[in-house]
DNA sequence: CAGGCACGTTAGCGGGCGCTAACTTGCCGA
DNA sequence: TCGGCAAGTTAGCGCCCGCTAACGTGCCTG
């Protein structure tokens, strides 16, 4: 008795055939955008032919919902984690900035997809998706306002969606390898953030 | 004698039928990307139905093409006369910023569309835009090193492809006002910058 | 060892979409 | 005045795509 759930994530580190074909998915969505992308494009993909994606998933729509949804919900809680750990606002700063860097860099197909294609959800999974990034953005917004008092609130909201353009611009751009490509946007986002203290408002 | 050209820009300021679709094909491909938007979509966005679009486009592929490509000649164009206007390095890369800020913040469907379509155009129309774009980046990392010596290469590259994503991260806030909101994005793209002569590389 | 279930196959439907065809209408110049 | 052309209409073709139906197959368990 007691076997493992039918439809939930497996017991181990298996990559488990649901976020294997999430993962080609992603990857096509990425290059084609949603509606570019057949349903027997993912499944060969992933070595299955069409249809038989539906005996992992009820529609399309619903891979990217889930796909998205997920995202967000690592991004919340992975930025709830960083400011809960908190040393100092500048620090906290600095540590939250890392963790979108180095997600945005070993994710870039997910990024992609997050930016492009939040419009091709159905009304409630954007409704979900929407409210798990709006409390994101509410994170950054605290603690950008913890690091530069100067700042007013509209201010540090506009701020953080620029750091998510700059960091999230990675996926088109392969010059450096990974640590200098981390390094270099940390650096560019945080020179970014600090000298909004200079500024009137 | 003499009549204006039939498929050419019109002679005056009159927004011309063709620019006019364009316009509005542009803002409803930002918002429910290439596929996502059917034919009769666009001709009822300007008060016509369907087919009649084909009296002014070869194919609805062109209209992608043409919007693209106008884009990224107006953005060479404008880069390249900032930079013949040159006052001193640092200067031109105010400029430079400045430019691109004003072209982000005025034409918000232009890139986005040109940022999440590109791998929607036909190849030779891929072709044409890709080519163009790179010469524009290229004129960024010129500027950037001129003004920033310490900066290698690949770094100057990956950094233009960082602030492009910070300016045009613009269509998804609008929390302040156009010219606080131009304000802000030249200052954070500025210190962005410059603060790469205080790493090593 | 028998039954069931997870997982896959192919065939085919219904609807939507890009585009063409055929036709209408109003303006404009010789 | 009247022919021609730019610019619009509706009808409809052909194709593709998401999804369902019906069916096959091997493993795991009672």
């Amino acid at each position: 008795m007691n076997r493992v759930p039918p439809a939930a994530e497996p017991v181990a580190g298996k990559p488990s055939r649901r976020e294997q074909i999430l993962a080609a998915a992603a990857e096509l969505f990425a290059r084609h955008g949603f509606h570019g992308v057949g349903i027997d494009d993912i499944g060969s993909a992933v070595g299955i032919s069409g249809p038989a994606l539906y005996r992992h998933f009820r529609s399309k729509d619903a891979m990217l919902g889930e796909m998205l949804t997920s995202i967000s919900e690592v991004l919340l809680d992975g930025g709830q984690a960083r400011v809960d750990a908190a040393s100092g606002p500048e620090k906290t700063l600095g540590d939250l900035v890392r963790f979108h860097v180095d997600f945005a860099l070993d994710n870039p197909a997910l990024i992609t997809v997050q930016e492009r294609n939040l419009g091709n959800l159905t009304d409630p999974d954007r409704r979900k998706v929407r409210a798990l990034q709006r409390r994101y953005v509410e994170t950054w917004v605290e603690v950008i306002r913890a690091a530069v008092p100067a700042a007013g609130e509209p201010t540090a909201r506009a701020a953080a969606h620029a750091v998510f353009g700059l960091i999230n611009s990675t996926p088109h751009s392969r010059h450096l390898d990974r640590d200098q490509m981390a390094d270099l946007l940390t650096g560019m986002a945080m020179a970014a953030l600090v000298q909004l203290s200079d500024r009137v408002h």
